[in-house]
DNA sequence: TTATTTGTTTAGAATTGTTCTAAACTGTTG
DNA sequence: CAACAGTTTAGAACAATTCTAAACAAATAA
């Protein structure tokens, strides 16, 4: 029996997981390697700290809400993550966090990455002074037409 | 004694504050008045509802921040504030309702305007089959140089 | 390997921003 | 000015998130 979950095939892709995390100076612990799986699987992916969750208990892991909470923020602070502004009653966190922006669907609260070549700034506004860019966040809300 | 409040020289402004609810189908309301009065009263404003509150607890005004609450979300379905996103455990209004976009000062938090003329996306990215735009938020966070 | 240290997880309590409830109150209209 | 409908309010309720401190597990030392 696996020692650590009954998802038996899946203790291959974890030793590039446990580096993952190590590179960031995180230990390598059944919950994140849990939660990194769900994450980092490949695909880019917009979760909640609820949702993501309710998905690790769906997979069977056992983990709690706090610990889901700890691991989102950890993985944000280390760079693993990016949080978007969308809902300010929620947090969404992002696994892309290469520079792009995001189509926010208001009629079914899906939100969708803009790859950075569809979209461009090219005048930046004049900073106030001293102050440099830190980041840019652009969210185009979209309905369905009619 | 002015019957409103203690703040005698402002009854002359209210009157035009009274249309203004009016005209969104509100009524005018000592409350109301007294909110609108720190919000419309010329200069752009970002506000939070206990940031308001304080303001108006400050200058003597006598109104619950459940009254704040429910004004600001009055006044903005009523179109004369605007959601801005900053911070996912906040909500902060502007009184600026005209396209445009915001600074975000990472070090002290203030937020300041972006005119619409010093913005602009030429390109905009194409939109998920059968959708069109409602919004964009543009949201350039800074941060002091060195 | 075992013992020790340090970091992690967890349940549940606490906190914070926001909304709800229902009773008292006030604009508005006739 | 009476009557109605909309508004305000205190306080309860709620939802998202963080905190606490005790149990536990990973890393390290011996």
């Amino acid at each position: 029996m696996d020692k650590h979950n009954t998802r038996i095939d899946q203790n291959d892709n974890y030793q590039s997981l446990t580096d993952k995390l190590r590179g960031v100076g995180l230990r390598a612990t059944r919950q994140r390697l849990d939660i990194g799986s769900l994450l980092f699987s490949g695909k880019d992916r917009h979760v909640t700290a609820e949702s993501l969750h309710d998905e690790a208990v769906a997979s069977g892991m056992k983990i709690s809400l706090a610990t889901i909470y700890n691991a989102l923020n950890q993985f944000t602070d280390a760079g693993l993550l990016r949080e978007v502004l969308i809902d300010p009653s929620r947090t969404y966190f992002d696994t892309n966090t290469s520079s792009h922006h995001h189509f926010f669907n208001i009629d079914n609260g899906q939100l969708t990455d803009i790859p950075n070549e569809e979209i461009n700034l090219p005048g930046l506004p004049n900073l106030p002074e001293g102050q440099i860019i830190d980041g840019v966040d652009i969210l185009i809300r979209i309905k369905p037409e009619v």
